[in-house]
DNA sequence: GCCGTTTTCGGCCCGACTGTTTTCAGTCG
């Protein structure tokens, strides 16, 4: 069984505990034990089995990891049964609901047998919410615009679709100049979190009245679900959610830095401010009464004893005890980059030529770029046979030739066949400056074939670089299953890169496995895979990835000059 | 239920808003 699938056990037992009125600081204890296996990169399956001591991870006693090893063994564990004994399957969904908590919850069971939405619907509508114990007609009202919502909704949307909502926002709040006189995003967002479930924006102005009124004014808004003199709630049309906080300048820093989060990381901070006899929160760093800091981050995050923090970092995997020991790493960023290395063009399933696509690298500074068609196997994008890129090469060849100082790669993103073949000819790869090997067929083979297919295929000879390693699509397929430490350490061997593809929909390598990667001494790269010349900007969205996996610029292969990487990649 | 440079027991982060109350519980971030 799968870290998620452990993981979301964890979380039931969390969520029924919490409807049947458990004690708080045990809920929370299944609640860490989930997010410890949801973020590890380790399969604990494979730990147990190897007979290592689950105990040692962060949040696991000796309680948790004997139920981990009766889910492991039957599928599930006595205590979960238990609960879902005590109350309804998928009671839980409820919870989803905003202004819906446990407590509510445990009435509307109780008192009318609820424990779908079709059914709250039902009761809501028929007005049997009201006159329920610590609820009224608003209640009702709530549940009823709540239920629409999360219909509607998926719920998180892509860190690139946040970007457009803030840029369009932003560029609002910017003309209200004379009222709000700063905003900045904080939240997930800040932290580049590959999805965002909302938008915390702080505001500072003088008067909050007239900055409520202009926020009204966006033609982004839908309405507003909640004001008061400290926060406003508000709906996007389409739903999204956006909160916005209002700080003076002297708390602003304070605001950031609670608001950014991420939840664990503050609570780590906050715990460092209690050994130092202080109290963080929102508003500052005080001791006593009197604040020590405030008005931005960096002296907050001084007088806590600790390194600033960047945000992408702020997840607690380690970032407070590296930034307390003055070893956070030195992040890679986006200046950094030299080129891209994984680009399409018209000769398969992109929609720009190859000299247009050369031109708009050159456009962003770049020093080089690398032309990587598909191959042969995957027909729906018209892949290229061994004669087809001979020419294609020649062509890459031919416009790069034309262009001064700037460095065309002729190369490919060649598919890695169900066992572990490459779709072409190695002879016809070698010729190749850059060779991309991927999976884009057959995703659902076993952990073992998968693992032996990846092997293979890095450990050719012909290959540089491993194409979005877990071919995952965020939100709508699963990543890959294999083995992580088998083909890592093969593409290590074989001097592999691991490719960080940009694209907001795949981000993979995740985060994690940046870092896992990094501790194994592998490279990444950070490429595009453009399909169109616009594309070639979404670079960020990997850079950001890197730096949320704690890399720096000397672990990203094209963050060399082009002399430097030509000479990285030449063929022995 | 977890955890330990004040601890193997007694802690466990902190504040705002809403609705239903008549002083506060529930929910959220």
């Amino acid at each position: 069984m799968r870290n998620s699938e452990i993981a979301a056990l964890f979380r039931e037992m969390a969520n029924l505990l919490e409807i049947q009125g458990g004690d708080a600081f045990r809920i929370r204890s299944y609640e860490q034990a989930a997010r410890t296996l949801e973020e590890m990169t380790e399969q604990v399956a494979l730990l147990a089995g190897e007979g290592k001591k689950l105990t040692d991870l962060p949040g696991i006693g000796k309680s948790h990891a004997e139920k981990i090893e009766e889910i492991l063994k039957t599928g599930t564990c006595a205590r979960l049964e238990e609960l879902r004994k005590a109350l309804p399957p998928g009671i839980t969904e409820l919870l989803r609901l905003k202004g819906v908590g446990p407590k509510k919850v445990k009435v509307l069971w109780e008192r009318l047998k609820i424990s779908t939405l079709e059914q709250l619907k039902a009761a809501a509508e028929a007005g049997k919410i009201r006159g329920l114990p610590g609820m009224g007609e608003k209640t009702e009202e709530h549940i009823l615009k709540s239920l629409k919502t999360v219909a509607a909704q998926a719920g998180r949307i892509s860190i690139h679709e946040a970007v457009e909502i803030v840029g369009e926002l932003g560029r609002y709040l910017d003309l209200q100049k004379k009222i709000i006189k700063r905003w900045t995003v904080a939240g997930s967002f800040r932290r580049r979190v590959e999805t965002v479930g909302d938008l915390d924006v702080l505001i500072e102005a003088a008067d909050r009245a007239a900055a409520t009124e202009a926020i009204g004014g966006f033609a982004g808004l839908a309405e507003i679900t909640e004001r008061g003199p400290e926060k406003l709630e508000a709906a996007l049309k389409g739903g999204f959610q956006v909160d916005f906080r209002f700080f003076e300048a002297e708390n602003f820093g304070a605001a950031l830095q609670y608001f950014t989060g991420s939840k664990a990381h503050g609570i780590a901070c906050r715990k460092i401010a209690q050994q130092k006899k202080l109290k963080l929160n929102e508003y500052g760093l005080f001791r006593g009464e009197k604040s020590v800091a405030g008005r931005n981050e960096e002296e907050i995050y001084e007088k806590l004893g600790l390194e600033f923090v960047p945000p992408e970092l702020r997840e607690d995997r380690g970032e407070v005890e590296a930034a307390a020991a003055g070893k956070l790493p030195e992040l890679i960023e986006l200046a950094d980059i030299r080129g891209d290395l994984h680009a399409h063009t018209k000769e398969t399933d992109g929609h720009d030529t190859i000299a247009a696509m050369a031109e708009a690298a050159r456009q962003r500074g770049y020093q080089y770029l690398a032309i990587t068609d598909h191959s042969q196997s995957l027909t729906v994008a018209r892949g290229m046979d061994e004669k087809r890129l001979d020419k294609h090469a020649e062509a890459v060849r031919k416009v790069g030739a034309g262009l001064k100082d700037f460095m065309l790669l002729a190369g490919i993103e060649v598919d890695i066949l169900k066992d572990g073949r490459l779709d072409l000819a190695e002879s016809a790869l070698k010729e190749l400056d850059w060779v991309i090997a991927s999976v884009h067929s057959y995703f659902e083979q076993s952990e073992a074939a998968m693992t032996e297919r990846i092997v293979r295929a890095v450990s050719s000879g012909a290959v540089h670089c491993l194409g979005h390693p877990f071919g995952r699509l965020i939100g709508q397929r699963d990543p890959l299953v294999f083995d992580v430490d088998k083909v890592f350490a093969a593409c290590k061997k074989h001097s592999v890169a691991l490719e960080i593809n940009s694209h907001p929909d795949r981000l993979d390598l995740p985060d994690v496995y940046c870092q896992r990667a990094k501790e194994m001494g592998l490279k990444m790269v950070i490429s595009t895979d453009a399909h169109r010349t616009l594309d070639l900007g979404l670079i960020e969205h990997g850079v950001w990835v890197a730096r949320r996996g704690w890399l720096s610029k000397s672990d990203v292969l094209n963050t060399a000059t082009a002399a430097a990487f030509r000479k990285a990649i030449a063929r022995s």
